[in-house]
RNA sequence: GCGAGAGUGGCGGAACUGGCAGACGCACUGGACUUAGGAUCCAGCGCCUUGCGCGUGGGGGUUCAACUCCCCCCUCUCGCACCA
């Protein structure tokens, strides 16, 4: 036993030695390994995986310690705790890696994971390594491509040709977040878009549901669930026809103002309308709208996507009629109209929308007010659009009703005439997953001559991607992949292609806290009872910046894999908690600002168990922390102290008696046993409550200082060793999530013969944590001036009698007439005076 | 512009349901031990004009009492951004 055998002058905590040891007996032993067990109750925690980029990084460090704390905690709850990590292994870096030194992207990301797995260790995270997953690995994949399948068969998937951000330097299709101000995030290069055929997923076909079950996430952050809100984006109103004049065709608006299509005094259509080209065809105004449209798309190319160009527009020459009045309406090219919303085709009402607002003064075109509120608005004199509440005018027989109401008749009259119904828009677009990318998924379907695109048959799964396999082939694009290309239509036997895109990486992580429940299952995407039991997720914690993409998905694909048979659960992730980042010298840690700090360094110089107390000890979970070494020190030297006290207080360890009497305890005895209780119960609440586990932590320094002071040979009067005894245990006890080898060496150390991971998590006593004297507060005219200890059961005339009697107070109450006291049972007086 | 969150000592952060503002830690100051101290221990530590003093971004309000509730304003962070 390390500890015992040194003598107290040469005590050092050794923390090499002792990370070292128990992480070696926990890889032997495997403690955190679990299986499904009906008679316990589950708990499901996970951590966001990481993409497998070479180092972790203190961001993960902050993430990973949150989530074993939490583990280790509900463990000790006596919850089954499923706490399980992966890698998010497919993705761009590692094509970069490639090209930048020649090592082929699956070398290089399995070194990586390989590399990355010793850090974690290191870190001593209670996993369940047995359930190690790899989304780069086809016994992965191979799932996803079945899921594919399935849902091209069900028409959720589908192939269309697109409008895509590709770079022509990187020769790839950018996802949207890739786009910076317009241009490549790799290269800095200019974005062009592109016409190309790729696969989308109907996430349009949940947008309903996505939107209405957001109400269940009680346990997300609000910030997450309005982010997702938006995103979704849905807004009804009513799509009308608008017949063009002298000519057959309608254009179709849609307008959430239904309420306002009386005040109509001009059309604006998106530049890229596909109907323009027939209105302008042979006018006079051809030339000049052709040069505009060129104009305004180059423009909206150009433009930083952080600011709004001037509005401008073009007339036509053409029109059309407003199908509620028959009056001629003259239609505009507009560049504020955006063909991706709507249906690229905008009712202008000036009086109502300030950006037809702006259009129609800058044009000289008519406004006129149709929803008045009390100040009646005038079409000549405004100054903005009046977009507020009122009542209809000149609208016909709507005339009078409320904008409200308007809103339903008007809706109602369209539907009635056939020439408009109730519409819903939605911000939300299919999800494109094609990516011209080598280091992903393959795209399980043959492209042949005369079949079209055929899916691959089920009992060919997976579709294996070329050269991951050692010696390891080209990384080059897999339509340069000859062997892999060429192949025979599964359905006619012609030579065929195989469809040479994959899939995006966010398609991998969106299914991976399912493959968790069963990840070596061969038989299945995930074995259905066990599945039952573990999920959904208890809690799921990460980075805010995935607040949308990556939690959209997994939300849309739980609802798609429930479709289909494989999940009981309406959502992935009953509670989350979204952890702030890691940021020095005020700014987020980036190679760049040169302000990195690397935790294998940290670990080095402090140990695992100094470097998380740390991260949990800063700032709250959900908030940014202030990385600052000095208080890293702060913590090791914390450890440190608890390591000593412990050491030389090893005899009270030595007697067993276990049995503490109230009664008989002396003054000091009974109070620190108090505040092992009350530490107890406030370490539980933080915990409990909101993960805060700065306050938890700071409790047990609290109590630490309170042992140091009656605990050692300095100590005036000793402490009883069964409360002492009670009281260092109880540190252990409750520190034991936050350093999990600094506890169970001193629990082991002290003479435990079991290990503290299998003890349970110390319950408070209410009459040991009961305070027998109570300070009371007392305030004259709400300022303090003197306090009070009285016995908890005196009563309030008691208290006021005293109050008054005391000599702080009466200085301040001599000479003036007390108007009244005020007595808040157990906290305080106040004395008001005139 | 819209939406969300935040603003407390030199710093990170505490404060239950309206009831002691500044827990805990860092930094700093003084002392002890010491050849030495960047170890350890002890003490101090919001501000000032030192008093019926001021103080939780600013201004008002409600209240016996406000970091906490209400109104107005300012600043910062994040997200979305011409969404018809």
């Amino acid at each position: 036993m390390t500890i015992m055998d040194t003598s107290r002058q040469d005590l050092k905590y050794d923390f090499r030695q002792i990370e070292a040891k128990w992480q070696r007996l926990w890889q032997e032993e495997k403690p955190d390994k679990v299986s499904a067990d009906p008679q316990r109750p589950k708990y499901y925690v996970l951590e966001m995986f990481p993409y497998p980029s070479g180092r972790i990084h203190i961001g993960h460090v902050r993430n990973y310690s949150i989530g074993d704390v939490i583990a280790r905690y509900k463990r000790m709850r006596g919850f089954n705790v499923l706490h399980p990590m992966g890698w998010d292994a497919f993705g761009l870096p590692a094509e970069n890696a490639a090209l930048k030194h020649g090592v082929h992207p699956a070398e290089w990301t399995y070194s990586n994971i390989a590399y990355m797995r010793g850090q974690l260790k290191a870190m001593g995270l209670s996993y369940d390594w047995d359930r190690e997953i790899a989304t780069c690995r086809p016994e992965y994949y191979r799932w996803e491509q079945r899921v594919f399948l399935q849902l091209l068969e069900k028409g959720l998937v589908y192939r269309k040709k697109t409008t895509v951000n590709w770079c022509e330097s990187c020769a790839t299709v950018l996802a949207r977040e890739q786009v910076i101000n317009g241009c490549c995030w790799r290269c800095d290069s200019q974005v062009v878009p592109k016409n190309m055929h790729g696969w989308f997923l109907k996430i349009t076909d949940y947008a309903e549901e996505l939107l209405a079950d957001l109400d269940k996430l009680g346990g997300w952050p609000e910030k997450v669930v309005t982010m997702q809100r938006n995103w979704i984006g849905k807004s009804q109103g009513l799509a009308c026809d608008f017949p063009l004049e002298g000519r057959d065709g309608k254009i179709t608006i849609f307008t959430t103002r239904p309420d306002t299509i009386f005040g109509v005094t001009f059309m604006s259509l998106a530049p890229e309308h596909p109907l323009i080209d027939s209105l302008i065809a042979g006018t006079e105004q051809e030339a000049a709208v052709r040069g505009f449209i060129e104009q305004t798309l180059l423009e909206k190319q150009r433009m930083a996507l952080d600011q709004e160009p001037e509005k401008h527009g073009i007339f036509t020459g053409a029109y059309c009629l407003n199908p509620f009045t028959g009056e001629r309406v003259p239609i505009y090219v507009a560049n504020f109209v955006l063909m991706e919303y709507g249906t690229g085709a905008v009712m202008a009402v000036p009086a109502h929308d300030q950006r037809d607002f702006e259009f129609a003064r800058k044009y000289g075109l008519p406004v006129r007010p149709v929803v008045q509120p009390e100040e009646r608005l005038d079409g000549g004199s405004m100054e903005a659009a009046w977009e507020g509440d009122g009542v209809l005018a000149d609208s016909g027989t709507f005339s009078g009703l409320p904008a409200a109401e308007a809103k339903q008749a008007i809706i109602a009259e369209a539907e009635q005439q056939g020439f408009g119904k109730a519409h819903t828009t939605w911000r939300l677009r299919d999800w494109g997953i094609s990516r011209q990318r080598y280091w992903g998924a393959p795209i399980p379907v043959i492209h042949c001559e005369s079949c079209g695109a055929v899916p691959v048959p089920a009992e060919q799964l997976p579709v294996v991607l070329p050269g991951t396999e050692p010696p390891y082939g080209s990384s080059a694009p897999l339509h340069q992949q000859e062997d892999f290309y060429t192949t025979t239509c599964p359905k006619c036997g012609q030579p065929a292609k195989r469809e040479t895109d994959t899939m995006d990486t966010f398609m991998e992580s969106s299914w991976y806290f399912a493959r968790y429940i069963s990840p070596r299952s061969e038989t299945g995407l995930i074995d259905h009872e066990a599945g039952t039991y573990w999920l959904s997720v208890d809690q799921y914690i990460g980075g805010v910046e995935h607040a949308i993409l990556h939690l959209l998905y997994s939300r849309f694909f739980t609802k798609l894999l429930r479709d289909l048979g494989y999940l009981s659960i309406d959502e992935p992730f009953s509670n989350l908690l979204t952890q702030g980042m890691v940021i020095k010298d005020g700014a987020k840690m980036s190679k760049s600002k040169g302000n990195v700090v690397d935790p294998n360094d940290l670990i080095q110089q402090y140990g695992a168990d100094t470097v998380r107390l740390f991260a949990l000890f800063a700032a709250p979970p959900e908030r940014d922390l202030e990385w600052n070494p000095q208080g890293v020190e702060g913590c090791f030297r914390f450890l440190n102290r608890v390591f000593r006290l412990i050491q030389g207080n090893l005899a009270c360890f030595e007697e067993h008696e276990d049995r503490i009497d109230l009664d008989q305890l002396a003054p000091a005895d009974r109070q620190l046993h108090r505040k092992t209780h009350q530490t107890i119960r406030r370490v539980t609440d933080s915990i409990e409550t909101n993960f805060h586990f700065n306050t938890a932590i700071s409790g047990v320094m609290e109590l630490v200082n309170q042992v140091s002071a009656v605990a050692g040979e300095d100590a005036a009067e000793p402490a009883a060793p069964a409360v002492l005894r009670e009281a260092l245990e109880t540190v252990l006890l409750l520190l034991f999530p936050m350093m999990p080898h600094f506890c169970e060496e001193l629990w082991q150390g002290t003479g435990h013969s079991q290990p503290l991971r299998t003890q349970s998590w110390p319950e408070f006593d209410p009459s040991a944590a009961e305070e027998d004297e109570l300070t009371i507060i007392v305030q004259v005219n709400g300022k303090l001036r003197s306090r009070l200890q009285v016995p908890v059961e005196t009563g309030e005339e008691e208290i006021k009698t005293l109050a008054l009697a005391d000599e702080r107070v009466s200085s301040f109450t001599a000479g003036r007439t007390v108007q009244k006291i005020i007595v808040v049972k157990g906290k305080l007086v106040n004395i008001v005076i005139r």
